[in-house]
DNA sequence: CTGTTAGCGCTTTCAG
DNA sequence: CTGAAAGCGCTAACAG
């Protein structure tokens, strides 16, 4: 009962062999595409494993071959367009490879996080992707020091050495509230991302700058402090609204913040853009079909998530890092939700 | 240089035991929550553990364990809001039990699916969820007759007897239709999703089942078949339009392309819901934030993972498939962009 | 309660 | 070019 191979039963490596009429070796180079076999044998194994339905089982080449085949991708949370968006990318480029992928989430709980990480390096994944990471500096040092590959997604907090892919933040944010300064506004809310992201702090030194720039004093009334959430959004704007002087713009760190704001005001019977002109950031495809289809910072999330699989995969292969960090470029989409604020009049 | 165990490297088992004074068989006892382990061994090999940094190799477990701990996640693409959500449900419900996320995309290829799954049940995960399969009849029996666990999510083709989620689609498309002829609709148009998945069908039916009851003749051109994608939504909504006697309203087979709906009517110059109402299914976020917010059929998304995610678990757990098929109720939710026809006069 | 003994299915030297 | 042998790190009966 023990080595009777039943039909429906698992194929190994040693059925193909005796049927083949070869050593379970030659059918393992076989599976490993090894230059060493006669192309007649290599037919007679490849089609008795086709014939025997033979499926090579993960776990045991991994084990001993020490290599997984797999990647893992840590991400905070599925709730947002935002991670979907740059997982798409990512897959789009695993298609390509024969990778798989393991999907973790934290959750937003930075303990997690260093737990998975330090689990994952541990054989169960070959590479590690890591998504907006709250607290890289936890495992960052002990990924290097083993030489893990991994590539981190949308982070640029540390000034650590290592791959990374992000956008430019700083500079899609400038242009933002560059282009509402033109508009003509003078006093512009802004609210922020977790102040914990690097992405968050660049966003707001890009809007610092911008108003610098222009000569347009940096009133801190007018930062709100927000989570990347909807509702932080909603009570952003109703704070800024509630101001003795309110802004006549409000910028939101993303864009379901901007959404949020939407809300809010048109809650108080304001219109968008005529009193006030809202701006978000990311440009998920949510951002184009909302009422008013919203003025935003473009970040090719898709495109991070198939450069960051690049990266990877190229880390892989030549078993050294090459590139360091990528900033994919951002831009301003420009549609119904600002105007000019002496449209007022009109 | 083989055996050498340097500092950094990967911490067995073996080492484990050979620091804390027991056969690594005692060491395997703690890790697997055996209860034949006197407490105070237990205690002095967990302590051993977290010093050396021990994490145990998951590839070895599941090779000699015969079981991964990890489920595989079977996804069309990830281009949709709709999938995303059953995902969350599914990350949701295993972020409970320790069971890590495979994500395999097909990107619709049932040639690819099939191959999936073969390739999965040989080892490489416990179980498998399955969302919105397109052939499951290539593999359905096969995974039966091995006893593989599975789930399927969104489908009610054929009429096998497996475990499976879904949700009313016929009675959501009934509900629906039935809504917009008790506003007074007579001219319907109904715009399908692919129709080689099950639930296109029983909402096609439903819409027909609802007409019938209502004695209004079901017209064939009012039904143009439609893919689920936006741009279909376009063009189905075009067609409709273009009819000598065009529909009065537009029942979408799902919210993205009931977008599309919306496009294709404004960009004609027509309003909605004063000159077409415009009625979708799904539910999924977009639907309430557009212009103007979509009045749809919601599906539980999100519960439908979760459930799915139960119901494998429940079945890893008892290791016998328990119940076979469970429904989630539709539930209709009227927004702005269905008014009764009558309302043209006004 | 704890140690011993076999493998899980495959990759990898090392000899032919 | 091919076979034999030695593990990869762990689980799972068996004996104590």
């Amino acid at each position: 009962m023990k080595t009777t191979p039943k039909t429906s039963a698992k194929v190994t490596i040693f059925e193909v062999a005796a049927e083949a009429g070869v050593s379970f070796a030659t059918v393992s180079r076989v599976i490993n595409n090894d230059v060493h076999v006669k192309p007649e044998t290599r037919q007679r194994v490849l089609k008795t494993m086709q014939r025997l339905g033979f499926v090579a089982n993960r776990q045991a080449r991994s084990l001993a071959g020490g290599k997984s085949n797999t990647i893992g991708l840590l991400v905070p949370d599925l709730g947002t367009a935002y991670i979907g968006e740059i997982i798409r990318g990512i897959d789009t480029e695993l298609s390509w490879s024969d990778l798989d992928l393991i999907l973790y989430t934290t959750h937003r709980t930075a303990a997690k996080e260093a737990n998975y990480v330090a689990n994952l390096a541990h054989g169960m994944v070959d590479g590690l992707l890591l998504v907006l990471p709250r607290n890289p500096v936890d495992y960052i040092e002990t990924l290097t020091l083993r030489k893990f590959p991994f590539v981190l997604i949308d982070h640029q907090g540390t000034a650590e050495n290592c791959p990374a892919v992000g956008a430019t933040n700083w500079q899609g944010a400038y242009t933002a509230t560059e282009y509402l300064i033109q508009l003509g506004h003078e006093r512009i809310g802004f609210i922020t991302g977790s102040m914990d992201l690097g992405c968050s702090e660049d966003r707001l030194k890009g809007y610092r700058s911008a108003l610098r720039t222009h000569h347009i004093p940096d009133k801190p009334e007018l930062v709100y402090e927000g989570d990347f959430f909807q509702p932080d959004g909603y009570a952003g704007a109703c704070a800024l609204l509630d101001l003795e002087n309110p802004p006549t713009a409000i910028f939101a760190s993303n864009d379901v913040m901007a959404m949020g704001v939407l809300d809010a005001v048109r809650n108080r019977g304001q219109r968008i853009p005529d009193d006030i002109s809202v701006v978000g950031f990311d440009n998920i495809p949510q951002s184009a079909m909302v009422y008013p289809p919203i003025t935003t910072v473009q970040q090719p999330l898709e495109q991070m998530g198939r450069v960051a699989a690049q990266m990877l995969i190229n880390i892989l292969k030549k078993n050294e890092k090459e590139s360091n960090r990528i900033e994919l470029p951002t831009e301003l989409i420009v549609r119904s939700s600002t105007s000019s604020p002496r449209d007022r009049a009109g």
